[in-house]
DNA sequence: AAATCAATTTAGGATAACCTAAATTTTAAG
DNA sequence: CTTAAAATTTAGGTTATCCTAAATTGATTT
C-alpha cells in the first residue's frame, strides 16, 4: 500500500524546509533547519532521528553530516509546496490577496486542505504552473517542473527577457520591487553592468533602475 | 485587552460543541461531549476543568451538573461558528462543492483561516447571512442572528411557507432531501397530517411527498 | 598533536490532549 | 432507604513536539 500515514503539520514543515534547503545538492545542517523553523537545534535532531526511522523512512540521515530527503520524503515535501503554491495562487486571483500579503495564509492553509479541495482550486484556476511569485508549482504527480531561467545577475548589456520568478519572501522587498514593476511577466533590458560592484542597470517596462546583486540574484529571467 | 491567547484547534472544537449542545439552554452532559467530540468522557472532564480555570474562564462549570458557555467562551465559539458556516458557503459558491461534500473540508478549514480571510470571503459574497444549509451565520461582531423560521413539524394542512433552514449533516439525508427538492427557497404546502405517526403531506414544488417526523423536524420554514 | 570553538547530540523535563481502568457520585428502582 | 445502573471523575499512562543544560564531536588553529 502506498497508503502513508497522515503527517503532522511538524513534520510537513521539517520536510518542505528539508527540501528548500537540501535544493543545492548538499544535505541541510541541523542548525540551518532549526533557523528555518525556528526551534532549538536539539528538537531538530530528535524530530530528525524519529523522521529517519519511519518504518519508510522520510529522511536520510548520518550523525554530524545533514539530512536529505528519501524519495517517500521528497514526495511527501512536494505535496505541500503544491498545496501552498496553489494557495498562494489561488488567493491571489479570487480574493484580492496581494504577493506580499498570501504568504502566511498559505503556510496555515496547506496543511488542512484535501487532495478534493487541491484538485478543483487547480482545476479552477486551469492547472497554472507558476504561483504569483513565479516559482514552479509542482505537478499533480509530485514531480517539480525543471526551472528553465536564469538569474537576471547573470544577464550583462543588451540581453533582454522576461521576468519568470522573484525568489524572494520578505513583504518590503516584495513592495518594492512591485513598485519597480519588477514582476512576473515584465519585460527587462540590460543597459549597464558595474563589474566592480556586480551592479545592473537595467529597464523595466519604460523605467529604468539600477539594481545591486542581493536583488539581481533574486529575479529569474527567461531570455529573449 | 481583549487580545486572548490562540485557542487551539481542540478548545475551539470544544467550545463549538457546547454551543451546540446548549442552544436548548440547559448544560451539555460530559457524555453527549464526549459522543459529539468522539473521545472517552474522561478526556471531556479533564478538558473542561481546564477551560473553567482558564485566565477568563471560557466555560462554567460544576462537577456533575455539565457545562455552559461564558460570554468569552461564547464569542470563541461564534467565531469557530462563523469561519465554518463562511467557508461552507464559499466552498458551494467559488467550488462547486454541493452542500452534502463541504462539511469535512470546512471543519478544517475554520481552525486556520484568519479574520483577513474571513472578511474577504464574507464580503466577496455580499456578507450572506445564511450558510448553504440555511444555518444562521454570526455577525461579524460575533452575535448570532434570532432564527424565525418554525420546524415543518408544527405546520397543519392549507398552510404554506418556504424552506429556510435544513438542519442535518448526514450526507445521504441531505442527498435524499435535495433529490425532493427540499432545500433553502423552495417553497412548501401543506397537504395531509396524519396526527397518530405525525406524518406530514407535503407538497414541495410541483412534487408531493409524505414525510415523517424525523425529517419534518430538521427542516425549517418561514411562513407565508 | 593539543587546544579551542562551533556544531551537534544526549539527557532530562514540560505541555497538550488523548486513553484505560478504577473510584465515586447521581439517579432510579425496589 | 438501600442498592444497582448510569454518568462522571480521578489516577496513572502514552504520544508528539518542544525546551534547557550538559556532553560530545568535528574542525581549525597554533
Amino acid at each position: 500500500m502506498t497508503k502513508k500515514q497522515a503527517a503532522t503539520q511538524s513534520v510537513q514543515d521539517y520536510l518542505k524546509r528539508i527540501y528548500e534547503l537540501t535544493e543545492d545538492g548538499a544535505p541541510a545542517s541541523t542548525n540551518d533547519l532549526a533557523r528555518e523553523l525556528n526551534i532549538k537545534p536539539a528538537s531538530v535532531t530528535g524530530m530528525i532521528q524519529k523522521l529517519a526511522a519511519e518504518k519508510p523512512a522520510l529522511v536520510e540521515y548520518q550523525k554530524h553530516q545533514g539530512v536529505t530527503l528519501t524519495k517517500a520524503g521528497r514526495k511527501a515535501a512536494l505535496e505541500v509546496i503544491r498545496h501552498h503554491r496553489l494557495l498562494e495562487a489561488w488567493l491571489v486571483r479570487t480574493l484580492g490577496y496581494s504577493w506580499d500579503e498570501v504568504h502566511e495564509e498559505a503556510e496555515r492553509l496547506e496543511h488542512v486542505i484535501s487532495e478534493d479541495f487541491e484538485m478543483r482550486i487547480a482545476a479552477a484556476m486551469g492547472h497554472p504552473d507558476r504561483d504569483p511569485h513565479g516559482e514552479l508549482i509542482p505537478t499533480a504527480e509530485l514531480v517539480m517542473p525543471t526551472e528553465e531561467s536564469i538569474p537576471l545577475s547573470a544577464l550583462r548589456p543588451t540581453q533582454t527577457g522576461i521576468v519568470q520568478c522573484v525568489k524572494a519572501a520578505d513583504t518590503e522587498l516584495l513592495r518594492f520591487l512591485e513598485g519597480l514593476g519588477l514582476i512576473p511577466g515584465a519585460e527587462i533590458e540590460i543597459k549597464e553592468y558595474s563589474p566592480f560592484d556586480h551592479n545592473l542597470t537595467v529597464k523595466i517596462g519604460r523605467k529604468t533602475t539600477v539594481l545591486g546583486l542581493n536583488i539581481t540574484s533574486k529575479i529569474f529571467i527567461e531570455e529573449s
